[in-house]
DNA sequence: CTCAAAAATGAAAATGATTATCAAAAGCAG
DNA sequence: CTGCTTTTGATAATCATTTTCATTTTTGAG
């Protein structure tokens, strides 16, 4: 799985001419390492644990790499602060985020894709992609 | 219609003992009188335009009130602005975005909203808000 | 009406995440 | 190796939003 990704980014630089560079596989290593949802700072900090002198610039950069190279997405909530998450080849999900203690939980509906892709061809609209966050209180939270 | 919502926040703002001034009345009416979706910056040069001396920081503060009051909503899509939109009493929709032409196509949908419901409910989460976008090209901008 | 809190305002500074700059370092084809 | 190009990291710049805080307004009591 680990080796498949690293493999899939190989296959992207190489496409795209990018140079193989120590801090690249190091970031890279680390994403590979997270769970979900990582914010750059977090990953950044990690990233320096292992090998300090990587500049956070650096880790801007090449998230937005892995994400061309369709290794990971970005995801918006609402603290601020991009994060990214793996993406899983041809699976896709949404999420319910706790207000109260942050924890994010993912979730996929086929129906809710399907309405979604009714409406877009209802207004003759070309969808590229679409987000579904849902806000509230988690079960250990609500009481 | 609009002296109903004046209305509306005149008893927000009595119930909060907010006291009642030349600028919120100002931001109000201006804010009234948009259409969808404006920005913060565009609503502040127009209030500037009937009401020089008015501040930006009272226009961010303001738009909150007015979230607060239930007057308007915030909308945040991704140019980096924070944008407000009427609230209509007892109505919600979601929207299409273009990133063409940054049009935005609001929609209704009451089986996609069933089904979050349903999802939040299998996993005991309480739902407090949520956001559907769905981003693409819209049928002018897509050929 | 007068006056003293309390709240509101606006200018300016602060914040904080992200991006741009640019000189120095590293990768790579030949 | 060499020379050319990409990459990097420190730092400055951006830009929307928030804070600060001195000054102005509002308002209710007297
Ligand atoms: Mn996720
Ligand atoms: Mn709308
Ligand atoms: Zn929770
Ligand atoms: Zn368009």
């Amino acid at each position: 799985m680990i080796q498949k990704k690293k493999h899939a980014f190989n296959l992207f630089a190489a496409s795209k001419g990018l140079r193989s560079t120590r801090q690249r596989d190091s970031i890279l290593d680390v994403f590979l390492s997270t769970r979900q949802h990582v914010s750059v700072e977090e990953l950044y900090l990690k990233v320096k644990a292992g090998n300090p002198g990587v500049g956070q610039a650096t880790v801007y950069r090449t998230l937005k790499l892995f994400v061309e190279a369709g290794l990971a997405r970005e995801v918006l909530l609402h603290d601020g602060q991009t994060r990214y998450e793996h993406v899983v080849a041809g699976e896709h999900h949404d999420h319910l985020v706790c207000t109260g203690c942050n924890a994010i939980i993912e979730f996929e509906n086929e129906t809710i894709e399907k309405l979604q892709d009714e409406i877009a061809a209802r207004h003759g609209f070309l969808i590229r992609s679409h987000k579904l966050e849902i806000y509230g209180l988690c079960s250990a939270c609500k009481n």
